[in-house]
DNA sequence: AACATTTAATGAAGCTAATTCAATATCTGC
DNA sequence: GCAGATATTGAATTAGCTTCATTAAATGTT
């Protein structure tokens, strides 16, 4: 006890606990830092073991932040494909991703950031499983434009992905103040607009309307032509011939 | 020059002339790496300077690149607006503006992806010159399409700054494979899409459709007309038969 | 129960890259 | 040509990530 030379005794844990210990500490030290700003060090503190046994866990403080991302999105991932299947209406679908994304920016906005900023940039991107993880996550957005294309619902002018583009860029700048804790937004709010500006850019031309105007038009005229064929038949008694239109 | 004693005969420079070397070979370094992986030792070397000697002139190899970045946009930003000035119409001033973005993208990829990644998520980003620049640069879409809503042009459902965060974030997004080394993209096409895109969302429909509502309302009461008659004959003679489908 | 083997965990040492600073060489004015 | 001022240097310092030889807890053996 009065010498430095006294070790403390530690206990040797399943790995399993350890590798749990870690990340959940070094997800609350990114939490409250970012990426930048945490270090190891403090990881490893509030985790309970030293520097170095970090490293028989993870290759690099980049493959332990790049575990907790990956950890971060797998929660995010559960349930949301399964209530989406609950949604009807292209819109509805819509807004619900949009409004999901929102929400999960707007909880864990130091994440959300490190993500955007440390992991989508770099070179070999494309073969990280996080991309793998965010590929299935907006994959669903492509889905349901392609087939309200199908549906005659949405002009086909934009590609799929192209949409799925304008969406994620389009909601990430709207939130970087508030990321960077310089401003906020509103979740729901911010749903609405970006759903009817997707919407508005992919409807099919206001033709709509006019064309169920002009449909239920012929058929009120194929009704006309009948009531008055009938008319004429009945006042001249037998010369009778109603002519169907669909 | 037989002993490593010697000490290189050293120019003193005008400290104009030092700070541009500097900023040129920093410029190049970080065209070539990236903020991460460049070294101020290299932009020491390239500059014929020694690395302390940086300090003299910027406080730390992040202000160094922040004044690189800053160069960069005021370079940019020269002839921008005057050019603009000549272009004519909503949907062309708007295109110009996405090319123009896209262009310099395409041009400056390391350096594009730098302010994206380092400076704009940056905690005091609003109080740099970066943003105040930046700001200069995009307040130009918020009054173009100010100016359209005014004259009916666009409808006023989405705000100005909406818009230009949907224009800038989906580019950002469409091009971040290219930035990654990942993929590439045309501008031409992509501003394309993207104008085409914004604009659908914003437009005003077309009066078209609103005149063929109404020759549709007239064929209409026409028809009512007829209905009436016949009905009227119709029921003056005989009972008709109206044998209905939907 | 003593001993041997395995390996989790340690903590100090190493490394890389940014930053500081006392010493020095060049410049400028007199 | 001298003195003071200061630009430039390069060695030393620092910070934080990473490695590794050493230690000791767990497990197996007789």
């Amino acid at each position: 006890m009065a010498g430095s030379r006294q070790r403390r005794t530690v206990q040797r844990m399943p790995a399993e606990k350890r590798v749990s210990d870690i990340m959940r500490a070094a997800r609350a030290v990114l939490a409250e830092h970012g990426a930048h700003e945490s270090f190891i060090s403090e990881v490893a503190e509030r985790a309970g073991v030293v520097e170095g046994s970090l490293y028989r866990f993870f290759s690099s403080k980049r493959d332990l932040i790049e575990k907790v991302a990956e950890d971060w999105y797998e929660e995010m991932l559960t349930d949301y494909s399964a209530h989406l299947d609950g949604v009807r209406g292209t819109r509805n679908r819509l807004r619900f991703i949009i409004h999901h994304h929102l929400s999960i920016i707007k909880k864990e906005p130091a994440l959300a950031r490190m993500v955007f900023q440390e992991f989508r940039p770099a070179r070999n991107y494309r073969s990280t499983r996080l991309f793998t993880l965010n590929q299935a996550y907006t994959q669903r957005i492509a889905e349901i434009v392609k087939a309200a294309i199908r549906d005659g619902e949405f002009s086909g002018d934009f590609p799929p992905a192209f949409v799925r583009d304008m969406i994620f860029g389009g909601i990430e700048h709207r939130v970087w103040a508030f990321l960077r804790s310089e401003g906020d937004f509103d979740v729901g709010q911010t749903a609405n607009v970006v759903t009817d500006f997707v919407c508005r850019a992919l409807s099919v031309a206001e033709s709509e309307p006019v064309d169920r105007v002009t449909a239920a038009l012929s058929r009120i005229e194929a009704v006309a032509d009948r009531l008055e064929g009938a008319a004429e038949a009945g006042a001249s008694k037998v010369r009778g011939k109603p002519g169907l239109k669909t």
